[in-house]
DNA sequence: TTGACTACCATAAATTCCCATGTTATCCCA
DNA sequence: TGGGATAACATGGGAATTTATGGTAGTCAA
């Protein structure tokens, strides 16, 4: 499970330091990690290589000649497999850097199964956009249901 | 089950006894212990990871798109997977306490499947309020499922 | 030989772990 | 049933570890 928020720095040489608890449980699982461009939004995702195969399986259950499944297998196309320093570092490739916006700061954000990682101005705007759903349509409905 | 009410000091390194009977049933269910923004209230929310972890699967399911799976991702980047220390204390993130607007205090209430935290003036409004609704409405109507 | 990349070392700050202590609750036996 | 012994609990503090991050030296390729 990625979750919580923390905002690391992202140093000259495009190295950041995943949060440990993200670390943690890719060793848990014995998991490599997998960053690559978000189909959504203007951040990168990370991801265990497992979830990353369920994306791909996704794609395939997909009109394959659609212009989804192509606009999809183009974006994954960008996506990397990171390798950590001895200290919990990983180095952002280029691509990712400038998709995302990011320059000297990161804000990685657990999402459950895997993480985002975005610009402090693009990660602000998102959280105000939750906000603002939350108090019009209130929480989701299975929220209210379990309690 | 999480019932009760009590009140607990936090200490500078914002340290806080979880209640011992909250601890009891989170160790016979083998469970970690997940701490979360609530989405209806300024309160922390308490909850096992089994439950946590039905919340991510349920993102899953939804249109990835809607307003729903959004909030519940971004549910996911405010909440804490939180350790024990060996007196059965936590460490509530600061995030959190600041959502909740904690201090010195926080008062530990079992509302079942899971648990808030409150500061007490916080508690203390909520209480109120649910006096003054009794009072005019009186006591709520309650349906109880078979088993 | 220069530039980019990688592996490793160093350090300050934050976090975690564990021991100590007072207080409350529980137990047990007279 | 009273009261002392014992255990459980909440809380404080300090030592040890981890984390985030800066830096340097070595490596490979152009």
């Amino acid at each position: 499970m990625f979750l919580s928020t923390s905002h690391n720095k992202i140093d000259l040489k495009c190295r950041v330091s995943i949060p440990a608890s993200f670390r943690v449980n890719l060793e848990k699982s014995n998991e490599t990690l997998i960053l690559f461009k978000s189909l959504q939004f203007k951040c990168i995702e990370g991801a265990t290589s497992t979830r990353m195969q369920a994306y791909i399986d996704a794609i395939d259950e997909l009109d394959a000649l659609s212009d989804d499944a192509f606009l999809l297998r183009m974006m994954m196309a960008d996506s990397f497999e990171i390798k950590f320093d001895i200290n919990g570092r990983v180095v952002i490739p280029d691509t990712l850097m400038n998709f995302a916006s990011l320059s000297d700061k990161a804000v990685f954000m657990g999402i459950g199964q895997s993480f985002y990682i975005w610009s402090p101005t693009e990660y602000e705007n998102q959280y105000m956009k939750s906000q603002k759903i939350l108090k019009e349509k209130g929480p989701p409905k299975l929220i209210l249901k379990k309690n």
